[in-house]
DNA sequence: TTGTAGGCGTTATCAA
DNA sequence: TTGATAACGCCTACAA
């Protein structure tokens, strides 16, 4: 017969036991070499690394965690990858993992609760050791999985007690946001957010800045509120609907940045300037907003540093050392050229 | 004493035998009932699923994964998480994925070869069931760690006989807008690249537009050429740094969408007009460029295509069935508005 | 249809 | 300093 043996087509992945036989030591030896090493009599040590580097041992994650208990992965769960916002927290997590040895698992649910869950649930059974989770606002199958498990949680951006979270005021967000054009005498401000079911983080900073205006006797109606999905699109959607109103807001927040953003480039495609026929306010403070012209005036949210506390909590926490407590990042307002002092307009109500 | 019993603090996890013992089966009953609800009797099923509900069970994904060899992992390795086009790889690969009860795991090296080998060892190590990375160029490291393995492979973006991958002719894009360029009559062309080495994406896309030039007689000498990082703030300096050239190109090429924004903005701050003063082609065709003022022409890459075809190849490759070879998506010229015929410039050689 | 028993690759306990 | 051995939680022939 001329058929190949199976046992060279699928060569069969070299394991500890044969680096230990290899190296001439026993099975407990070779594992003590990969994670004890101080434990060996160097030579032997020596012994048993060289006959792993040749078979190109790689231990196997799954025992290891089976009888550890651990398996150095740390699960953060976003609403999208697909947002400047998350991927620097993302990115500024694994940073900071790597640096303690911890893996970053990443799932996104496209913000569907029932996602969320299932992605809860899949890390759990997974056997993360820790895990990350945006805005505190959750089903109540998610929040039970959460209150069953031991291993420790951290929420971002919103918190809820009694949970662990590292967040940033989104209401005070709101609020900067509305003061600022309220200083520079706007009246009529309208406001662009995201869909605001299970977004809490939207629903704030909404909220933030009506109740800001409320306490200067401005009210913005829900007609001066536009609802679009959290991207260039709607944020270019969103400001074309509020210019239609009569009259038309002065000044327009964007719910974050890139909303923000979209209103300049409808402004700008409709051939109208910014901040002269409308003042934009973002929230976010995304690399390209001070890249614009004109450069966005918004409210810088410390999104790289969220991602660094949250993952050295998860690991303190892991490790049982270090401290581990809630912590509110301090936000402001940057003001650059996106907005300025409303136009005189005849029918306009004016301030002076 | 008044001390809390330890078993109080940290209450056990329950476990499959556990379900076993509160649904009065053996604990083989009771697995079959998480993975093989076909064979059981209606009513044990039932009473297996109810006391797994009720005691909160959640299989153990290392143990399971132990014997039974798969983790129902993917792993994705990318240069960055902050980026709109792996973002949205990612993103249609976790969907993709989803859809065969697989998950993502995601990794980034920021464009060190290192971290990638590190990246892949540390995913070979943690078992997953198939794995997708970008570009074929690595180290030799990462290079042998994948021939060892016996666990599917799928490269994208850039492809290596005899590896599996998701291609996009890289060089051809690079070609088409410099075709562009020429036949709107430009003849001084200057191309904004990341940094070439370890990213065979750019290198290709430079070498595919200074050939493409080479064929009409142009050169595209490297003084016309700027590295900077894959930014909008990189192609901003990109452009800076041409348009400091005397004569100045009449047109760029940016590497990536982000910088030929960045371009379009730096001219913006400079008040200069796009495309009377330089056209602007870019490469990728991310969301953003069809809704700028000019809107951007660019080379279309299909990237959520990308990932849906890799996340479907490692699935198909993993159970065996499904067509499951490379494959090379088509990219295309989308014609806008930030690209011109060059105004014709008393020191300028004109085409005519 | 259900139970018994062996083993997946590693670490940890206890002796030697 | 090293070795034997028993878990870790689950799956899967094989038997009943």
């Amino acid at each position: 017969m001329k058929f190949v043996s199976e046992a060279n087509l699928a060569q069969r992945k070299t394991k500890l036991i044969d680096v230990a036989r290899d190296a001439g030591v026993s099975a407990a030896t070779a594992s003590r070499a990969m994670s004890q090493p101080d434990l060996l009599n160097p030579e032997t040590l020596e012994r048993v690394l060289e006959s792993a580097r040749r078979l190109g041992y790689l231990p196997d994650g799954m025992a290891r965690a089976l009888v550890s208990g651990r398996t150095m992965t740390i699960g953060a769960i976003v609403p999208t990858l697909d947002s400047t916002i998350f991927a620097r927290v993302l990115q500024a997590m694994q940073l900071q993992l790597s640096r303690h040895g911890y893996q970053l698992l990443v799932a996104s649910h496209e913000s569907s609760p029932q996602a969320e869950v299932e992605a809860i649930r899949t890390f759990l059974s997974r056997g993360v050791d820790g895990l990350m989770l945006v805005g505190a606002e959750r089903s109540l199958a998610a929040s039970r999985l959460l209150a069953a498990t031991n291993i420790p949680v951290v929420l971002t951006w919103c918190g809820a007690e009694p949970a662990l979270a590292v967040t940033v005021d989104n209401a005070k967000a709101g609020q900067l946001a509305a003061e600022h054009l309220v200083e520079l005498g706007h009246r009529r401000i309208g406001m662009i957010v995201g869909h605001l079911d299970f977004n809490d983080r939207q629903s704030a900073r909404l909220a933030g800045a009506r109740a800001a205006l409320a306490r200067h006797g401005i009210e913005m109606p829900d007609f001066l509120v536009s609802q679009q999905s959290l991207s260039l699109a709607g944020g270019r959607a969103g400001c074309a609907t509020l210019m239609q109103l009569d009259p038309p807001p002065s000044a327009i927040i964007g719910g974050i940045d890139l909303m923000a953003i979209g209103s300049l480039q409808e402004m700008q495609a409709r051939g109208l300037t910014v901040p002269d026929d409308l003042s934009v306010v973002g929230i976010d403070d995304i690399d390209m907003s001070a890249h614009l012209t004109p450069a966005l005036t918004t409210i810088h949210i410390p999104t790289t540093r969220i991602g660094t506390e949250a993952a050295s909590r998860l690991v303190a926490l892991i490790s049982g050392k270090g401290l581990s407590g809630s912590i509110n990042l301090p936000i402001e307002l940057v003001v650059r050229h996106s907005a300025s002092a409303p136009k005189i307009r005849a029918s306009g109500s004016n301030g002076t």
